[in-house]
DNA sequence: GTGTTGACCCCAA
DNA sequence: TTTGGGGCCAACA
């Protein structure tokens, strides 16, 4: 009886997924909330792994809207343009100062309150 | 199969 | 206050 507590691997790129497709306009999250969401605080490196997944074809998800803790744009360079990501969420409505999300506190969008 | 890295976070000095 | 180190799990070489 030890079968379903394996469920683990794909399910948690697909709560990851789940969770930034949810993510309303205007508003950021952060990589250890969507992990705390997931029950994986200590996996909060696997966000981000999931999120370089996320790049696949097919897969549109707003990933741009996901910062670190410090509200610090660490994904942009993996954009095609260190621009990119900046225009992306300034085109939100999120105003980055120094490529940090100015008053992340407003735009923070906890998943745990959603979901 | 082993070793290193990574879109991170937390704690201690 | 700032700086340094540890942990955690999965993908990549």
């Amino acid at each position: 009886m030890q079968a379903q507590l394996k469920t683990k691997q794909t399910n948690f790129y697909e709560q990851v997924y789940q969770i930034v497709a949810l993510i309303p306009k205007g508003r950021v999250t952060t990589y250890g909330a969507i992990a705390k969401a997931l029950g994986a605080a200590k996996s909060s490196r696997l966000v981000g792994t999931a999120l370089i997944s996320a790049h696949h074809p097919g897969v549109n998800l707003p990933i741009h809207r996901v910062v670190n803790r410090n509200g610090l744009l660490t994904g942009k360079h993996h954009y095609d343009h260190p621009t990119h990501m900046q225009d992306l969420l300034e085109s939100e409505g999120i105003i980055i100062e120094n490529n940090q999300v100015k008053d992340l506190n407003k735009v923070f969008w906890d998943p745990l309150k959603e979901i």
